[in-house]
DNA sequence: AAAGCGGGGAT
DNA sequence: ATCCCAGCTTT
């Protein structure tokens, strides 16, 4: 392999690619991971204030790995993939106890870390370390199909396997953390899913896609198929300022975030006589609040949140699991599903237009 | 409203 | 090898 690929590639990133990101600066291992894994769900726009959060409250591996889950959660909140955070403070403590809270530099141990694949381990000693390693991200893996026309879905191992050929054939001897983040950087800005800029590519010369006009192509289509619909009917258990979440078990939808009480029927009776025994509850008023859909990957939930005010704050005797009052004017940091925290909100809102 | 994103872990 | 996991942006 030549390296008329790289070399292109390199002189558009000197002149075009990022390079002021907050994670570009003063570039450490710990930070290139941390925004590597944020990256991998969400675009960098939305990503920066999450980070910068994260950083400033987590300013090291070690401060990480002493922190409670439930905060690590929180500031998560609204991110998605929570198995994520959970992987990242796992594999932050790891690293304290197995590698004395240095990132470790070998990549065979970087990918035994929890939350970290071939493309993140790549990714974070390239970047952070100049060491030549090949990564495949979404988008390495669309500006590589397209320029060498690989067909089918990389979620296919052959195609995937393919990939990698090309992406590690690619990879130049020096300038490797430059060619790293050039790829990455080609993917989210020129060759893009719709609509690629080609007429601004620097290997367009080279694009075999382009040559037969087929970007559209490629990378080839996942296989779709329908996606179930599911019901669930939230319990608001409402006291003046306070509601009632639990925590959720720790692996699972939502793993470790804190939720109402969920049925998936619309008899919430059996739901609080679990919570409160044989004690009756006193419940001044019950309202349906606004249904809504939440989708996830794979299924849509119908939510319909059943509001039900309580004369009293009730003590909860549930067996086994963690729950709290929640307290809608002194948020405690922990981490919310996101249409859970969308009820919260809208509750906090209309309890504060009441009283004014 | 629907499609697409992205990669590691579980099964 | 395939399925599971989220919530956001783009179309």
């Amino acid at each position: 392999m030549s390296t008329a690929f790289s070399d292109a590639i390199l002189a558009w990133y000197d002149k075009f690619g990022r390079k002021t990101l907050p994670w570009q600066q003063n570039k450490t291992p710990y930070k290139v991971w941390l925004s590597e894994i944020m990256l991998q769900q969400t675009q960098v726009a939305t990503v920066i204030p999450y980070f910068e959060r994260f950083i400033a409250r987590f300013p090291t591996v070690e401060e990480l790995a002493a922190a409670e889950q439930d905060e690590v959660l929180h500031l998560w909140t609204g991110l998605g993939y929570y198995a994520r955070a959970r992987n990242l403070h796992k594999a932050a403590q790891l690293i304290v106890s197995n590698h004395h809270g240095e990132f470790p530099a070998d990549i065979v141990e970087v990918q035994a870390l929890p939350g970290i694949g071939r493309s993140t381990a790549g990714a974070v000693l390239s970047l952070s370390l100049k060491q030549h390693h090949a990564i495949l991200d979404g988008n390495v893996k669309r500006t590589l199909a397209r320029c060498y026309a690989i067909e089918g879905w990389p979620g296919k191992k052959p195609v995937e396997n393919t990939l990698w050929k090309i992406a590690e054939a690619n990879t130049p001897a020096t300038g490797v953390e430059r060619y790293n983040q050039a790829m990455m950087d080609m993917g989210a800005m020129i060759c893009t899913r719709s609509k690629p800029k080609c007429e601004l590519c620097p290997v367009a010369k080279q694009c075999e896609a382009k040559a037969q006009d087929r970007q559209s192509d490629f990378p080839g289509k996942k296989p779709k198929k329908t996606m179930p619909e599911k019901q669930a009917w939230f319990a608001i258990l409402q006291h003046d300022d306070e509601v009632w979440l639990e925590q959720r078990p720790p692996a699972g939808i939502w793993g470790g975030l804190w939720c109402f009480p969920q049925n998936d029927t619309a008899d919430l009776a059996a739901l609080l006589e679990q919570r409160f025994g044989s004690a009756p509850v006193n419940i001044t008023g019950t309202e349906q609040l606004h249904a809504f859909r939440h989708t996830f990957s794979h299924y849509h939930l119908d939510i319909v949140p059943i509001r039900m005010q309580l004369a009293a704050r009730v003590n909860v005797v549930q067996e086994g699991g963690n729950g709290q009052w929640y307290n809608l004017n002194e948020p405690p940091k922990v981490g919310l599903a996101a249409p859970v925290q969308q009820i919260l909100e809208s509750l906090r809102y209309e309890l504060n237009a009441a009283l004014s």
